[in-house]
DNA sequence: AAGACGGTCAACCGCTTGTCG
DNA sequence: ACGACAAGCGGTTGACCGTCT
């Protein structure tokens, strides 16, 4: 017998969310947390099934996000975690605060894989790739690559608790080193970008230059997420009782995108709920 | 002007993993 | 140990938009 499905497909709408639908959501979470997916729709008064809500959230209305292309800096990054990591694009994107691993992956797909090549790099095995026959050494070495990332990408069920937790202290102990291949990439892209320079920190401790998003491609949605929020502020600062300076860092990205700099400095040292709170500590 | 085409990205699908009784 | 359920994950799809012809 096969799985259940999560919801009545035929009672739940598909396709794009409309800021009504939008609004509802961030309304709902942001009064009551996040809490049990499948039973939200109902409460929320949505017509969605849960995976959709939470996909809609941690992809787009969550108000942690970073809008717009992601910069060089975060770029080299996700080209150095691939290389160490593969396609585990929720590993990659823990990495980079702000980002999402849908995001993430849209990148890899369809700007870098094509950069990487372009720069005569095969975006899978990482390697040069050359005109010629590859030398003995060269088929090897991307043999073991390949070997590698299939076996961290298929976790199945000759891992056992134990050999997992092994796997995992190896791949933290990886992060943070610098992989043999990777200086081929950093021979090409002129610049010793190397996750042992670059330290793997929290996401409260990173701070990732960010361009301005007014040439963001999204339209649509991410302007009427951004009104959401705007219209949800004055429900925040009735609800918080925790001060926050916005001056830090760690918010001003976040906050550029969703008001005016004089808005910004309007909001300095305003209070927000503690649900929002807990949003911006992921 | 309009149709074809390609690029981008939000959203979906189905499988895997984690948790709990 | 096992099954059921919820959440997470990665691959894929399809709508939208800009560019080209």
């Amino acid at each position: 017998m096969g799985r259940q499905p999560c919801c009545d497909k035929n009672e739940v709408k598909k396709g794009p969310w409309s800021s009504e639908e939008d609004k509802k959501l961030t309304n709902f979470i942001l009064n009551n947390g996040q809490c049990c997916w499948r039973s939200l729709p109902k409460l929320a008064g949505l017509l969605r099934c849960g995976k959709s809500c939470r996909l809609r959230w941690t992809n787009y209305l969550r108000p942690d996000l970073k809008r717009g292309l992601l910069s060089e800096y975060e770029e080299k990054m996700v080209i150095d975690l691939h290389a160490q990591l593969g396609n585990r694009w929720s590993k990659i994107a823990s990495h980079l605060p702000g980002r999402t691993d849908n995001e993430i992956k849209n990148h890899w797909n369809t700007h870098i894989k094509k950069k990487l090549k372009k720069m005569g790099i095969d975006p899978i095995t990482h390697n040069p790739i050359t005109s010629d026959q590859p030398t003995k050494n060269q088929t090897i070495i991307q043999q073991e690559k390949q070997e590698e990332n299939k076996n961290i990408g298929t976790t199945t069920t000759l891992i056992t608790p134990q050999s997992q937790t092994n796997l995992n202290q190896q791949e933290n102990e990886n992060i943070g080193t610098c992989p043999k291949n990777i200086n081929s990439i950093d021979e090409v892209m002129n610049n010793n970008f190397c996750t042992n320079e670059v330290p793997l920190i929290s996401p409260k401790e990173v701070l990732v230059p960010h361009e301005s998003t007014t040439s963001s491609t999204s339209s649509f949605s991410s302007q009427s997420s951004i009104n959401i929020l705007e219209d949800l502020l004055p429900n925040w600062q009735c609800d918080f009782n925790m001060e926050i300076s916005w001056a830090d860092d760690d918010f001003s990205s976040t906050l550029d995108y969703l008001f005016n700099d004089d808005d910004v400095s309007d909001m300095n040292n305003t209070t927000i709920s503690q649900d929002w709170s807990q949003v911006l500590e992921v």
